[in-house]
DNA sequence: AGCACGCCGACT
DNA sequence: GTCGGCGTGCTC
């Protein structure tokens, strides 16, 4: 009997509703050269429409099926994704709710996507006259053609359903090809970023541009900023012209009929890559650091799966035993992977790490052009490197023979994904330890509770650095009540402590950072006389002020305004408000006259210069005081700051998460820490209104223990990782009542799951509805609900099941409803 | 999500 | 009789 080849895909198409393997028929020509892991395109649905599929496995010898469709085209030579990695792909889906194609996406670089279109075409030979004869009565099928001459003679699926709206232009279409007047084609186009992006130029003399768009200012205010610009600049990119305009690329493509504006393509220049440097040699390790690499280096040799907390305090020297033991893996033949929080505040590490393994290090982060990171890929498959560092997504490096992996600043909220698929890095870095035999190492000054509570459980081995590099002391660190200041009459937010340390250390000659950590610290904007903030009209947030295009903006949809010159609601005087950093600089100008105040925050940093040249005045031309949020906190040290403020400690403390305490000890340590690196003896001042919280006394003492102890019985008490875990099920709509509606009806059959004896023992807690913390985006309601649970397999299978028919319910329609575990708000 | 099929009202 | 709007069900 005749039997064929059938191949396995996962679909981009697919949604998680739908997701699973789909067969399709290999066609002969393929069968020699098509591997799992390698991507390909196919018709899918009813409308056969093109989707990529990658391939997770074969299956011969099956009957042939009419239904069975057949791969089209190949769009590798290679397998972009190995067995393990395909294996990590199918695990990532079970663990977070996602689609084994979002998975994969995660897994690749931008730069190797394709972007499948679907185009319809005139066919040869078929004028004007004769289309419309086809069309006939049907209005639809005349617009569509009107819109396809007047592209060109062709135009893709997705412009014609945008210019429909609503309605479906499918029917016609399909009118149009099968009386052979449309032929469909399919263009694969690689993925955005490539090495060149879109250019604006002037098409006519500036002047003349200028006198065409004048008139009608008031009209088309849009039209006339883009000119105003462009005559300013000759040419500026799209993306660029548009964040500073408000324009969208709709405004461009009307200045192109008009003939006022030229879009081009240029070639966009390759960054330069990591400043060469030196090779060193291997670093030296005191006692306690070659106890800690002795140790992690036999459980590295073990080949076995092995994970180790490395707490170190600041500046006990992780990195020299990182390098030590990345030397020893790459000396057995293996590969690591070294993740980190932000590229953009570790300089220094990637300066070590070069200097150390050269040209065998790739590095990987959000910033590269699609390009350069499609080369390190590139490197990092080929084995031409052997070390990977990066963020976040880096911990996906395909890397054979992998025998390390490395957190460092494990708590860190960076290394969990907010997009879908909202993984974990830790997670899967653990997943691809256990899967090639390789040592996990999670290094920290301040463990997250749950791993410390691990590593005390002795799940994870436990390595600790406890002295500072040359034996430095901790700064000194005092408690600033501003409930006293305000008591005696000091409504600034510069309590007398500080002011004095500032005086002394101003005298001294020595520089000051303070600290401001206010989370998204950005700018708004709030009415003098009314206190109306301006709001997004579709979301529920209030916009922040861009002052690099003096517009006001929202982080969620994009919107954006210009500023205006008064208050909408009543026509008062408008005032920043915000980071308050702006007004802690006022106010230490007023305070300190003649001397010079460093402001860093997102307004300074993007306006202006990167903070990496902010720092560096800072440092070099020692500038007395900085002010800054976040990004002051880590990296670079300064031999001659040894005054550290922290303006209002309770900030990021009492939010509504269970891991604020967690956040803000980890940040007043880092921050303190930041006094003294030198040899001079630091010292710190908190500002609180709230000088007895013990999260605030133990980061003033640098008592990660005694913090630990208790934050671990609040937990316990609580219900909250690392006892449980908490899966947030959101849905969202237009309509409030309808998303209510769906979580209530999600509620109950949760609960009804809960009933069951298999889940009884568990002790889950079902929590909610409640708004989610940004409740309205786009127009679309927010709600959620919170099952804090242990997380096992079969809850995990429960929650996937729950979702999955909330997604196909008639009852749910416009509504989606999606998961996440342990969410960051 | 995106597409086709089928039903039904409006217009011719 | 069409055309087009809308609800329902499936995707190899």
């Amino acid at each position: 009997m005749d039997t064929v080849a059938v191949a396995k895909l996962a679909l981009s198409a697919a949604t998680y509703a739908i997701d699973r393997p789909y067969d399709y028929q290999v066609p002969r020509e393929l069968a020699d050269t098509l591997r799992p892991g390698m991507r390909v395109v196919v018709p899918f649905g009813a409308g056969n429409r093109r989707t990529e599929g990658i391939v997770l496995a074969f299956e011969d010898g099956r009957p042939p099926d009419p239904k069975r469709k057949t791969i089209l085209t190949l769009l590798d030579e290679e397998p972009v994704l190995d067995a393990e990695a395909l294996q990590l792909a199918l695990w990532m889906r079970e663990r977070w709710f996602c689609t084994v194609y979002d998975a994969a996406r995660a897994m690749l670089p931008a730069g190797l996507y394709f972007s499948l279109q679907d185009r319809y075409a005139v066919a040869p030979g078929i004028d004007r006259e004769t289309a419309y004869a086809s069309a006939g009565k049907s209005e639809h099928a005349r617009r569509i053609l009107e819109l396809i001459f007047a592209s060109g003679g062709s135009a893709e699926r997705r412009q014609i359903r945008e210019a429909f709206g609503i309605k479906d232009p499918n029917p016609a279409l399909r009118q149009l090809t099968d009386h052979g007047v449309l032929q469909l084609e399919t263009s694969a186009e690689r993925g955005v970023g490539d090495k060149t992006e879109q250019v604006a130029v002037l098409a006519v003399p500036a002047e003349e541009a200028m006198a065409q768009v004048t008139p009608k200012r008031r009209s088309a205010p849009l039209r006339y900023a883009v000119i105003e610009l462009l005559a300013a600049l000759g040419s500026a990119s799209s993306k660029e012209l548009c964040y500073f305009t408000g324009a969208s690329s709709a405004t461009l493509r009307s200045l192109t009929k008009s003939g006022l504006v030229r879009l081009e393509r240029r070639e966009v220049f390759r960054r330069v890559r990591v400043p060469e440097v030196e090779s060193a040699p291997p670093p030296e390790l005191n006692e306690q650091q070659q106890a800690a690499f002795e140790g992690l280096s036999a459980l590295a040799a073990a080949g076995k799966p092995a994970a180790a907390l490395l707490y170190g305090v600041t500046g006990s020297g992780k990195t020299q035993v990182y390098i030590r033991l990345i030397r020893q893996v790459l000396d057995r033949g293996r590969t690591a992977i070294v993740l980190v929080p932000e590229i953009a505040l570790t300089p220094q590490l990637l300066r070590s790490f070069t200097a150390q393994f050269g040209d065998a290090v790739a590095v990987l982060h959000s910033s590269l052009r699609a390009g350069e990171r499609y080369d390190e890929w590139k490197r990092l498959r080929t084995g031409k490197a052997r070390v990977a560092i990066g963020t976040r997504s880096a911990v996906f490096a395909p890397l054979k023979d992998l025998g390390l992996v490395i957190l460092d600043e494990e708590q860190e909220a960076t290394y969990k994904s907010e997009n879908v698929p909202k993984y974990h890095a830790r997670d899967v870095a653990k997943y691809r330890c256990t899967q090639s035999g390789a040592l996990l190492v999670l290094g920290s000054a301040t463990p997250s509770v749950e791993s410390m509570y691990l590593a005390r459980t002795g799940v994870y081995h436990c390595f600790t650095l406890s002295r500072r590099y040359n034996e430095q002391a901790l700064p000194a660190v005092f408690i600033a009540d501003m409930k006293e200041e305000l008591r005696a009459g000091n409504g600034t937010s510069l309590s007398l402590p500080l002011r004095q340390a500032l005086e002394e250390t101003l005298r001294a000659g020595e520089q000051s950072i303070l600290f401001l950590n206010r989370r998204g610290a950005s700018r708004m904007v709030s009415c003098g006389e009314c206190g109306a903030v301006p709001t997004c009209p579709r979301c529920s947030v209030h916009l922040t002020y861009h002052s690099a295009n003096g517009r006001l903006m929202c982080h969620y949809c994009g919107h954006s305004e210009r500023l205006p010159a008064a208050c909408p609601a009543c026509g008062g005087t408008l005032n920043f408000i915000g980071a308050g950093t702006q007004k802690v600089q006022e106010e230490l100008e007023a305070a300190f006259p003649g001397i010079t105040v460093l402001r860093m925050d997102t307004d300074t940093v993007s306006a202006t210069q990167s903070h990496e040249k902010l720092l560096s005045r800072f440092e070099k031309e020692k500038i007395p005081i900085l002010v800054g949020t976040q990004m002051v906190a880590k990296g670079l040290d300064f031999e001659n700051v040894t005054l550290v403020g922290v303006v209002s400690a309770d900030l990021s403390l009492y939010v509504d998460d269970y891991r604020a305490g967690e956040r803000t000890f980890s940040l007043l340590t880092q921050v303190v820490g930041r006094a003294g690196r030198g040899n001079k003896k630091g010292r710190a001042i908190v500002q609180t209104y709230t000088p007895e919280n013990d999260v605030i006394l133990c980061a003033a003492r640098q008592d990660y223990d005694r913090f630990y102890e208790q934050e671990i019985v609040l937990r316990r008490l609580r219900g909250c990782p690392p006892f449980r875990d908490l899966f947030v099920v959101t849905a969202s709509g237009l309509s409030e009542s309808a998303v209510l509606k769906t979580c209530m009806r999600l509620r109950r059959s949760l609960e009804d799951w809960l009933e069951r004896p298999e889940f009884r023992a568990l002790e889950a807690q079902v929590l909610g509805p409640a708004p989610a913390s940004v409740a309205k985006v786009n127009d679309r309601y927010r709600y959620r609900l919170t099952l804090a649970c242990r997380n096992t397999r079969a809850v995990r299978a429960m929650v996937a099941h729950l979702v999955r028919c909330a997604q196909k319910d008639k009852e749910n329609k416009g509504v989606s409803v999606s998961a996440d575990v342990d969410p960051l708000d």
